[in-house]
DNA sequence: CCTCATAAACAACACTTTGTTGTTTTAGCA
DNA sequence: TGCTAAAACAACAAAGTGTTGTTTATGAGG
């Protein structure tokens, strides 16, 4: 029984290769919706049957990168196997591994998550993304707070808030070209999360 | 001088009419991307060069379609002409009337803005409306806090946070078919705002 | 080094969508 | 009842798509 990764032919390594950079440059430039499949053999330089030896069309081609891409960041937002109720938020200044994971994560693929979150990007892209979050972020909620309070706010609307909150925070860090470290973002984002914005802006602790 | 508003000869006016309910329902059905011009004018029964007298490609009729909606958009949540700082939040549970007639403009055009947020909705849709969102909330917290605070964190950083939470949360309230009124939602809103997600959850005031 | 398998290139195909144009029919308006 | 303009109809070249049959070249194993 040989491994589930094929040793993989350097012929079709190469070939997926440039496509993914084409695919990548070409979102960038002309958008997901106005790209062709000729657009991408071209730049790629490569014969356009080739291409239909490998993808069906071009979603085919989109969702299997962002799959791929998008498991990885799932791993890296994941809880440790074991976790306690306080990976949540532990105090204002300390941010769950987790969440310097994901950052780190998302700043060694940079490019790929500007372009995919960017204006010209891939339509559903950001849900997928936000699904991830939210169900993580779902997730721990339950963990730290198991009853449904006395009806404070329904959980899934303040689940909701958090997570768009997130992904807008990220996008931002991405749209500003990482000014700072993941650490700090993480920070941030907890502090937020636990101060609330408006605090934040008149300047509480 | 005749009105801006031309009185508007009935077939057009059908015809245009016809267009986009046909628009509308292609984009929840099969997105924006992979519906054809065919595809409108068959559904909307008119001969396919007569779409082309009223607009140039697909992308031209979305973006009239959306300018006029977000034109109202903003309208509906920019700040009254004469404003306090204390329009932002005046006190936990009384949001302010831009966020309430907010989510009344989006009640009142709840198919519409259902069927661009969704999955399958125009790809640069959601991004124009949190730029406008965005642009809203910064000019009211240069108001509400007119210094750039002893560096607490950069404004822009909360300003993102605030605005896609709002977005996030607007979406969620289309997604569920608008379970709550738009004075609920508004109120939440603040709420969340003021008191930070994870206060929320544990049951806070 | 040679041979075999197969990836990639090449070429041609029918088919669909697109944008445009010239002509005819139809509907509003005065 | 006419005039005007919108819409329908028909046909077009151009471009993209997906597929297939054939040839070339490249990597892997003996």
């Amino acid at each position: 029984m040989s491994d589930t990764t094929s040793p993989l032919d350097p012929r079709i390594k190469r070939t997926l290769h440039v496509i993914r950079d084409a695919f990548l440059a070409l979102v960038d430039e002309k958008g997901f919706d106005q790209m062709t499949i000729r657009d991408i053999t071209e730049r790629a330089e490569i014969n356009r049957a080739t291409f239909y030896l490998h993808y069906r069309d071009k979603y085919d081609l989109q969702g299997r990168l962002v799959d791929s891409m998008l498991r990885e960041f799932a791993a890296a937002f994941e809880l440790p196997p074991a976790f306690g109720a306080d990976d949540f938020i532990k105090d204002t200044d300390t941010p769950p591994a987790s969440f310097i994971r994901q950052f780190e994560h998302i700043a060694a693929h940079a490019h790929f998550y500007k372009v995919m979150l960017g204006p010209r990007g891939v339509p559903g892209f950001s849900g997928r993304m936000e699904r991830i979050i939210r169900d993580s972020l779902a997730r721990r909620s339950r963990i730290a707070q198991p009853h449904e309070d006395q009806a404070v706010m329904p959980r899934e609307l303040v689940v909701r808030y958090v997570t768009s909150a997130h992904l807008g925070v990220v996008t931002h860090w991405l749209e500003e070209d990482m000014p700072y470290t993941a650490v700090y973002m993480a920070t941030q984002l907890i502090r937020l999360h636990a101060l609330g914005a408006t605090r934040i802006l008149k300047g509480g602790t």
